[in-house]
DNA sequence: CTGTTAGCGCGTTCAG
DNA sequence: CTGAACGCGCTAACAG
């Protein structure tokens, strides 16, 4: 690659010329800009973006630490965020912390290094507040956490209006006449689980909670078991899977068990699956707005690296609730099905 | 953050004994190390990634450009390459072209003005070879393509073996009685869908070719249209979708004409979608072992940069036959259901 | 074994 | 309106 000596060189000026046209810093003289656009033009030159951050000390670029790439809703989280980072000039450094603290840790310091203008988090489940306050100590980058987001957190945030989603989603199961629930509710560390149990807790009443079943253990294999146990116990006329793994361990329970949806059992599931509408059963599904929220998160980046002093924001997106045949009111089907008495 | 100076100062060594403690780059006595170390741990001091660049002219870093990053077959190649990255202490810069040619264009040059050591490319469908070829003229950084593949490419290569695969699943097909299908084949211009269709024509014979109808139109609504009119016409006992999003126009269309699968017409698609066993139809399916063509990626690059001169190389990785309801042999069911004669 | 020094390519003073 | 010179933080020669 060309580098700016030569194009200077070529058109006649002096490397500041070129740098001033390049970046439109100070008025040049519109001959002289035409001599180095032709040089710019004929050597192929292009700016290095390493040596301008070096000299800008700023490198156009954000980091998102994501923890798991491989599910579609952080898929699509990242989507939102490489699209508002490329609409506004900006490069993305993307590193996975598949849940686990350290890697995630890692990938904090590695951007860091890198000199990111920014970061976005979507923290892991354990990852306490350790990094999160090493982000403070170290050098003072803008930082933005996606999608697990603490109360009092002295960072911007970007989540889901889960707690309320969750409360509009029993209420409605209420009204379809569900008392007794299983609720499938994940590892309570990771914030947006927590709130959608807190959401589960809202919609009941105090009579009536003690009938609820809520498993919350946090590995695969105990939460089958849990389930199963449940199951088998009975009493729940609807199961609620508070993400998608967990509607996942949910529905092979009901499968294995030979418990079909919704003749027999009801079931809702969080984040659910995509492509709800071309099979059986059909999922009620509450829908992040992951490709938005990803935006959001760039976008408050900005906001904070323009205005580092504002107070942090912390935005909710609201999450739609798509009902569908698994969650039909059974008694009601069942009513229609029997013969006339 | 503090600098090298700073470090070096305080442990009474000069910067460049600091540079090699912190690269072993050469031997150290054992007294000044630790004191270096100790300096290190004082200040917090971390290398700064853009100076190292600078200096090296290596950024550790590899650029991956996407043409869909919303779709899940791509979100696993991006884990995949994230992964195998970080393995190697590289960090991942992500950038997604949406299928556009002119955003593709950009994120190769922003990559490159970003100096990244190596680039991985899905191309989008119609990217032609200006960007490919423009890489080797520009400054040649070792490309990688990834899951679209070109014939007689002067680049690495990832891909899958599409056209081996779908010859086996017709080949399966036509075991279990299938005589007519309707392919869905997609944009000819992206080689993943070319190579599916070539595999098709592999596994019929020429006299039964001409029976054959083939929708390979690009844009979804004439998919839809050209489906809707060859399931209208009838004939066909078997839909095979080439990837998911036209797998998804294709049961669609399948729903909304009330056609049911397998019962009236067997379904089988590539890349297909997540977690199908649990719901019905569960659907046969040619799974891409995206994860695994992400990690290969990222390790034909490195080979590529440690000898830049050894032959371009295709590495095609097998895809897995995932045989479920959606084709199971309809005459067969019919017979054993139809009332005894 | 360690220190000195010269850039990597650019943006930005400060003079003209 | 333009050019010369400096330095961002680091590594790699070269010298000791």
């Amino acid at each position: 690659m060309a580098t700016i000596v030569e194009v200077a060189r070529m058109a006649g000026v002096s490397t500041s010329t070129v740098s001033h046209v390049l970046n439109g810093t100070r008025p040049v003289r519109p001959a002289t800009r035409k001599r180095v656009a032709a040089a710019i033009e004929k050597t192929g030159y292009r700016q290095d973006a390493v040596a301008r951050a070096m000299r800008r000390s700023r490198t156009d670029s954000i980091g998102l630490v994501v923890s798991d790439a491989g599910e579609p809703a952080f898929a699509e989280m990242v989507h939102g965020v490489e699209h508002a980072a490329a609409a506004r000039g900006l490069t993305l450094v993307l590193a996975n912390s598949a849940e686990d603290p350290e890697r995630e840790e890692r990938a904090v310091s590695t951007l860091l290094a890198r000199r990111v203008d920014g970061l976005i988090l979507a923290h892991c489940a354990d990852s306490g507040r350790a990094v999160s306050t090493r982000l403070d100590a170290d050098d003072a980058r803008p930082v933005v956490l996606l999608d697990r987001v603490f109360d009092g957190s002295p960072h911007d945030q970007v989540g889901a209006d889960n707690r309320e989603t969750m409360r509009r989603l029993v209420t409605h199961l209420r009204g379809a006449g569900h008392r007794r629930f299983l609720l499938v509710a994940g590892d309570q560390r990771v914030p947006t689980l927590a709130e959608r149990r807190q959401g589960f807790r809202d919609a009941i009443p105090d009579a009536e909670l003690g009938e609820q079943t809520i498993v919350d253990s946090v590995d695969t294999a105990s939460v089958r078991a849990d389930v199963v146990a449940a199951l088998r116990t009975g009493g729940a006329t609807c199961v609620i899977a508070c993400s998608t793994p967990l509607a996942v361990v949910g529905l092979e329970c009901l499968r294995d068990a030979g418990i079909a949806t919704p003749e027999q059992i009801a079931f809702a599931a969080f984040d659910g699956f995509s492509h709800s509408d071309l099979f059986r059963p059909t999922i009620t599904t509450v829908r992040q707005p992951a490709f938005e929220m990803g935006e959001a998160a760039v976008s408050l980046l900005m906001d904070r690296i323009a205005t580092p002093e504002a107070s942090p924001r912390t935005l909710r997106l609201n999450q739609r609730l798509e009902l569908r045949e698994s969650t039909e009111d059974y008694r009601f089907r069942e009513a229609e099905s029997a013969p006339i008495a």
